[in-house]
RNA sequence: CGGGAUGUAGCUCAGUUUGGUAGAGCGCACGGUUCGGGACCGUGAGGCCGCAGGUUCAAGUCCUGUCAUCCCGACCA
């Protein structure tokens, strides 16, 4: 291709509405142009790009024994009704009316799909198990959109779903996913950690997040520098608490004033004490209940665990007047002790607290002296508490660290959860009928690309990983009305092209200037300057977009020289 | 969903306070001089000033509404 032909619209300045560098950069270096918010329109390198990441995909797909096919965008709301979903997704599902106002939604992920299909198609346990996947447009109407190709309303994703037998055959299949995503993004360049994490609505028990470790990352996630724990700080546990010192003397409760001491640090500050001493409170509304959270002064409440102990739908931070009615203080003086018809869920480094201090659920009064067990009884104790770097790994003991990282794929194992609502079942050896057992498998794909960037840039633009380049080389002739400069790199563009090597001929009539920063912008891995040493000496500049290693070698020896090269970058 | 901000040329942005014939840089077209890291000179094209209503002799500018976009928040008692 030759870029004087090539739809490619790069500019020198940042739009205004890109905030993260890989969105910047894919505007201005011609890859990406907003249609609508948080939805993107795909310029011909993109594409390209899209297309080589898909590939990859594809092949480690296959390799696995997947197989593809193509679903819906569209589907009835009868579908999502019989799921349940329909109701569950909210407003982040979008919807849509037929001309006969039947209810549609533009499919945010397709287990119902899927699941409806093999029920109807499969029988015995002699079909199973199998691995089905497609690449498509996914929709979901986000709060936010943000972050250009990060957090889109439309996006390209890459889903597979797995139905085996039993628990064991979703064991291997999930084990061949884990293998799969791991080859994945090491093809596509990426550095990627697999990490815990919680299912979240998809629903299921196991579920690994393959994070791109990047600094504009939307999740944080902890580490462990000794083993090969990690998890994301949603699901990230810790050692389990120590317990009651036993030396500990339980005093009398006794009220103490606290003025506008409110948070748990100003409490402990204000008695002269630790803010682990401190029972903090914490009212939260969910869907069914108010309940009370239980958490050391110097820890937070890690609302995801809280939501899975609870067993409930939605969750959040009850608001001021609700926090009155249900402990007749105002926010910052609640506490546990005499607290009626509200639950009380207590992380167990609570209950290892003794003399603890705690809000008096009465303004400007803390109570002291605060026994866990004796002053109060929690109806639930379970880990509701976020954990920070620096704690042990829950594994090895080693120190956590923290990183943050952008999610690219996750991989669930869903068990019979949609089977069953669903009625996807077979009959096994003994001709009994039985659920299929699930497994689901995510990748994003246009997020991939937009992490790609994040993770290999610098202040000039992209560097492509040559396996997810949109074009290995650019030839840039120094000058295009150099006749025999032009004829040479025409050559060597034509020999390129025959050798394999994807390159794009840069002829345009302008600055040799302009075609550098424009190289540099885009990313080729690779640039082939053909100049006046070309024309006299036969020499051309082989440079590395990456490290900007150039070396000067005989035209005769581009091709090869360059074939050498793509495989290292 | 709440709060904030912004909508003016393809892009980045002035102009709005104090109403009076629409601006700059970059980009684009043409001519010339240049030609190894975003050249220079000249000429030119390009605007329903987001949209709708209102006030006024007169609105990019003031008022009302609306749409869109971006940012922050929706988290610690």
């Amino acid at each position: 291709m030759r870029v004087s032909q090539m739809l490619l619209p790069t500019l020198r300045e940042v739009p205004a509405e890109a905030e993260v560098v890989s969105h910047q950069l894919l505007l201005r270096a011609g890859f990406i142009r907003k249609t609508a918010s948080g939805i993107y329109t795909y310029l011909p390198l993109a594409q390209r790009v899209l297309k080589k990441i898909m590939q990859i995909i594809r092949e480690e797909m296959d390799r696995q024994g997947g197989q593809e096919m193509l679903m819906p965008i569209i589907q009835p709301a009868e579908l999502w009704l019989e799921s349940g979903r329909w109701h569950v997704y909210g407003p982040e599902l979008f919807r849509l009316k037929d001309r006969h106002h039947r209810d549609f939604c533009l499919a945010p992920t397709h287990e119902e799909v899927i699941t409806v299909t093999v029920r109807n198609e499969v029988r015995s346990y002699k079909q199973l198990p199998l691995l089905l996947y497609h690449i498509t447009n996914k929709y979901r109407d986000e709060r936010r959109p943000r972050f250009g190709l990060m957090r889109g309303r439309e996006f390209i994703m890459k889903d597979l779903y797995s139905f085996d037998q039993d628990e064991a055959g979703l064991d291997i299949s999930y084990r061949k996913m884990h293998e799969a995503y791991t080859n994945v993004f090491r093809r596509c360049g990426l550095t990627c950690r697999p990490v815990e994490a919680d299912s979240g609505a998809i629903g299921g028990s196991t579920t690994h997040e393959f994070m791109v470790l990047a600094e504009s990352g939307e999740a944080a996630i902890l580490y462990c520098t000794a083993c090969d724990y990690a998890a994301n700080v949603e699901k990230a546990i810790t050692l389990p608490a120590a317990g009651l010192d036993p030396g500990m003397q339980p005093l009398e409760l006794q009220e103490v004033s606290t003025p506008g001491k409110k948070s748990a640090e100003e409490a402990a500050a204000f008695l002269q004490m630790e803010p682990c001493h401190i029972i903090k409170t914490m009212i939260y509304k969910t869907d069914q209940e108010i309940v009370a959270a239980l958490v050391r002064g110097d820890r937070d409440v890690n609302e995801v665990k809280l939501l899975n102990a609870l067993n409930a739908i939605n969750l959040e931070l009850a608001d001021e007047e609700t926090v009155r009615q249900a402990t007749g203080a105002p926010t910052g003086y609640v506490g546990p002790v005499g607290l009626k018809n509200i639950r009380i869920v207590a992380d167990p480094e609570v209950m290892a607290l003794a003399n603890a201090v705690a809000g008096a659920n009465k303004q400007d009064a803390h109570l002291m002296n605060v026994h866990p067990g004796r002053d109060f009884k929690p109806d639930m104790v379970e880990d509701i508490r976020i954990v920070k770097a620096g704690e042990p790994c829950p594994k090895c003991g080693a120190r956590l660290q923290e990183a943050r990282g952008i999610e690219v794929g996750q991989i669930f194992k869903l068990g019979t959860k949609y089977s069953k609502v669903l009625g996807a079942t077979f009959l096994d050896e003994n001709g009994k009928e039985q659920p299929i057992v699930m497994g689901c498998y995510g990748i994003g794909v246009t997020r991939t690309m937009a992490a790609a960037i994040e993770q290999n840039h610098d202040q000039d633009g992209i560097i492509w990983p040559a396996s997810i380049a949109p074009y290995h080389v650019v030839v840039i002739p120094v000058s295009a009305k150099d006749e025999a400069q032009m004829n040479l790199a025409e050559t060597l563009y034509r020999e390129l092209n025959q050798a394999g090597v994807e390159a794009v001929l840069d002829d345009r009539p302008e600055r040799p200037g302009v075609k550098f920063k424009d190289a540099d912008l885009v990313g080729y891995p690779l640039r082939v300057v053909v100049g006046n040493k070309a024309v006299q000496e036969g020499l051309v500049e082989v440079r590395r977009r990456r490290s900007g290693q150039t070396d000067l070698i005989p035209l005769s020896e581009a091709v090869a020289k360059v074939r050498e090269i793509l495989p290292t970058l």
